[in-house]
DNA sequence: CATCTATATGAATGGATGTGCATCTATTCA
DNA sequence: TGAATAGATGCACATCCATTCATATAGATG
C-alpha cells in the first residue's frame, strides 16, 4: 500500500544509529496501522464539515442553536440575508448532512439543530484562540 | 434589519389567538437578539469547518491525531495516496485554518494536529449515528 | 561552491459549489 | 373547485476548489 517510502528510509535512517530493512518496515506497518483508525463514516464526517463550512450554513445552524428550539423557515428568512430559495437549498444540504431535522405543520416547515450540529459549534466554542 | 416578514406576521398571528404589531415586532426582536449570538470568529470558524471537510486533508488530520505525536510529511506521502504537491497545499490550508502546528528540523518538517482538530473530530465521533 | 534532497509555491485546469430566477408541489381557505 | 401561500426544486451562471505539473527555496553534504 505503501508507495514512495524512499524519503522514509532515509528519515528512519538517521533517527537510529542503526537501522536496517526491518525498521523501515515496522514504521510504515505503523502508519499503516493509523490508518485503519480512520473510521469507515469519514465521508458523512466530510459532509457535515462541509455543509457546516459555508457562512450561510453556519449562520443558519448558529441560529437554530441558539434558539434552542425549533424554527419555521419564515422566522430564518428575516435574519439571513439571501433568497428564500437560497435558504430552502441550505436546509435541504444540512438535512443531507445530518446537522438539522424538520417537520411540517400545514403549509410550515420547522427545522432544528441535531446533537451533531451542536456538538461541533461546542468544539468550536471551546478553542477559540487556541494555538495548540 | 428584517426584510421581509409578512409570512412571518402571518405566523405570529396564527399562533396566538390574539395578535398585534407588537407582537411581531417582539418576535423580529427576538430573532435579532439570536443573531448577535454569531461569534464575530464565524469566519475562522467556516475556515477550519471548511479545511477539515476535505476527504484528503480529513485523513491527514484523523492520521496526525491517531498519531498523538507529530509526523514528518514524509511519514504522510506513503499513506495518503495524493502527489507530495498536494499533501504539502493540505498541510499549508490546515495550518491556515489552525488546525495543525509545525515546526522545522533541518530539511524535515513535522506537523501536529491542534486541540481544535481534535476537538472537531471527538464531536464527531460523539454523535456518529445520532437522529437528533 | 555545487549538488542533492525535502518541502513549498505558482500556474493551469477540470470539477464542484452557492446563489438567484423561474417553476413546481402541497396545503389552506373561500 | 379555485385561488393564494410556504416552501422545494431544476436550471444557469459565476465563483471557488483540489489536484497536478513545473519550478523555487532552504538546508545538508561533499
Amino acid at each position: 500500500m505503501a508507495q514512495r517510502p524512499e524519503r522514509l528510509e532515509r528519515l528512519v535512517a538517521q533517527e537510529g544509529d542503526e537501522c536496517c530493512e526491518a525498521d523501515v518496515r515496522a514504521r510504515i506497518d505503523a502508519l499503516e496501522a493509523l490508518a485503519t483508525e480512520i473510521p469507515p463514516e469519514y465521508a458523512a464526517d466530510c459532509d457535515a464539515l462541509g455543509a457546516l463550512g459555508s457562512t450561510t450554513r453556519y449562520r443558519i445552524v448558529r441560529l437554530l442553536a441558539a434558539a434552542d428550539r425549533e424554527l419555521c423557515v419564515c422566522e430564518l428568512t428575516p435574519v439571513v440575508n439571501v433568497s428564500d430559495s437560497a435558504i430552502s437549498h441550505a436546509l435541504s444540504d444540512l438535512h443531507d448532512a445530518g446537522l438539522v431535522t424538520r417537520y411540517k405543520d400545514g403549509t410550515w416547515r420547522y427545522y432544528e439543530s441535531t446533537e451533531r450540529a451542536v456538538a461541533l459549534l461546542d468544539a468550536l466554542d471551546a478553542t477559540r484562540g487556541g494555538k495548540t
